[in-house]
DNA sequence: TTGTAGGCGTTATCAT
DNA sequence: ATGATAACGCCTACAA
């Protein structure tokens, strides 16, 4: 009596078809396009799915239509301060539209990157969203013999094939030094990431050291060599501030950073910003609970994840849109004005 | 000369299996399990994949098997600063072992998750995880005849059906009131959390309510008005200690509120915990930044994560095991000491 | 160790 | 508006 194979041991549209009195093509109609079956058909089918407690097997439609409904995105990581909110949006503008996240985490290797996008195509995803333009080779090769949309964020490269949702870090160091120079600080030292891989802090300090540049000041880049960011703002501002010609500010490549360095200027008796104006990058949720509170620059996290996934709906059909998908969205950065600078 | 329908345009098991001179079954098990295909036909295969860049569907792959090397997982929200943790050291763990992530978030909200895990079980996920024993009846329903490894994270509840890998929340809030009554402290209150639909949160309030009681000592409980949690914070502040008889300590349902409560705080001149202790939950990362910095309990965000892939891994035979796979997983919390309290 | 046959559940294509 | 048929790409079951 029973076939060869076992299956799920669920009902398929078949058996709702059959409950239903229609063909299993009318059932993938009315869920895939409700509108084109007729309204006694609709009522018969619906009583049917609900009986037979009947679930879409996903799977076999992505087989059957070269590709389902999920999205795949490689970031960073998930657990630090910046790219949650930006998985966050992105996630749930998605999930508005019926499509679901795969998700994995490169923790800033380009080989891990490699790998996920490996395995992420094999899920023949309707989309495929990066971080940032750093890639392997064999990640740019898979991704440009991928037949669907690609996105990268974060870093806004408009000379590059994926479609670009990001803002441009060089013009976040610019915008540091512009801010700070605009007040009277001259002597503005930058604390580069002691995170390594990740590339774009470098952008930042780069429009750093040209704004300074520009501006006929002297760049004074200072890296740590302490991996834990708290020790490594420690380590900044003793060298610093420990000297005869002092920094009269300090841009940290982010606020980890920042506030590590505050924090321990704070408790060997400096004050800020009186002994020294502190400037950060990420407005991190801590942001504004620090004594004084952190001026930084606030990058669009969130709003990246909108965007992104408004983008590749509109590039699916889902959500309609004028003319061409715009390829290039170029997001502001918000100076956040707060105590230390 | 071409078929009637599309494909995605590339490679399968059949070109491979073509080029190398063997069937499809042996290219799939040169996948699955090399060890049982000879090495002359290893060889030839691997170069027939390296020649037609051929990348396995996994799609097809899991429609063919019944499920597919997918883990889907729901969680409150994956920004803020609790989840993180474990969603990173999940998906690490799982991307090890050849498993890909499918996360959504259901923002607290037990009918965001129903119709997260109804989408995710259309895809045949080789297990599912959910956060905490709140469910709707008909996810509860789901779930009872889904046909798959399910885990329930961070609450920690043994009655249950779904394998469970977390913590107690009453024990934090009885744990909390033992560590401030041991040293002194008697008018402690507790300031309840903010946000709606956590109610986990309330489970820390009742395991405080019963060690004051067990002490001897009178529940004092606050419930902001406020939903921001930094303004939340201030309220309990002004409620709790501008009053004839002020609390001694407080205990806040977590970081964000006590980083709130002790910043409105000391801006009024307040210090701590000179005037009062403070105590919060969930070791947020600025928890270590704050002046004074802040006395809490740490939950076991990442061994969740880990504990929770390495139990599904088990079930699945992918790891192998003694027995039958450990059912109850208990974790620890980890009292940190500061200066707050 | 390797191969043959056919089904997993859905949807594209063509027909009515 | 609805249906019949076959195909999506892989893997289980059985055979050799």
């Amino acid at each position: 009596m029973s076939g060869k194979r076992k299956g799920l041991g669920r009902a398929t549209v078949h058996d709702v078809a059959k409950l239903a009195g229609v063909s299993s093509i009318t059932v993938s109609r009315y869920f895939k396009q409700p509108g084109i079956v007729s309204q006694g058909l609709r009522d018969r089918i619906a009583d049917a799915v609900a009986r037979l407690d009947y679930l879409p097997n996903h799977a076999a439609g992505g087989l059957a239509s070269t590709h389902g409904r999920i999205v795949a995105m490689v970031i960073p990581n998930i657990s630090g301060p910046i790219f949650a909110n930006t998985i966050q949006s992105f996630s749930d503008e998605l999930n508005r539209h019926g499509y679901q996240l795969l998700l994995a985490s490169s923790s800033f290797s380009i080989e891990k990157e490699e790998s996920a996008v490996r395995a992420f195509l094999g899920w023949s995803p309707a989309a495929l969203v990066l971080t940032s333009q750093y890639h392997s080779e064999e990640t740019e090769r898979l991704i440009a013999k991928a037949n669907m949309p690609i996105v990268e964020t974060w870093d806004y490269v408009p000379a590059r094939n994926p479609l670009q949702v990001g803002f441009s870090h060089v013009e976040v160091g610019r915008q540091s030094v512009a801010y700070l120079h605009g007040k009277g600080y001259e002597r503005i030292a930058f604390v580069q990431n002691s995170m390594v891989g990740d590339l774009s802090a470098l952008d930042r300090r780069d429009g750093y050291i040209a704004q300074m540049t520009e501006n006929g000041l002297k760049p004074w880049v200072f890296v740590p060599t302490q991996a834990d960011p708290f020790e490594a703002g420690r380590q900044a501002i003793n060298a610093l501030l420990l000297r005869p010609q002092p920094a009269e500010a300090i841009i940290f490549a982010n606020d980890n950073l920042a506030a590590g360095g505050m924090l321990a200027g704070t408790r060997a008796g400096m004050s800020f910003p009186g002994d020294c104006a502190i400037f950060g990058f990420g407005n991190y949720a801590f942001a504004e609970l620090l004594l004084p509170s952190l001026t930084t620059i606030r990058p669009p996290a969130r709003e990246i994840g909108e965007i992104a996934a408004l983008r590749i709906l509109q590039a699916l059909g889902d959500i309609p849109v004028e003319g061409a998908v715009p390829h290039l969205n170029l997001l502001d950065c918000e100076l956040i004005v707060r105590e230390s600078a």
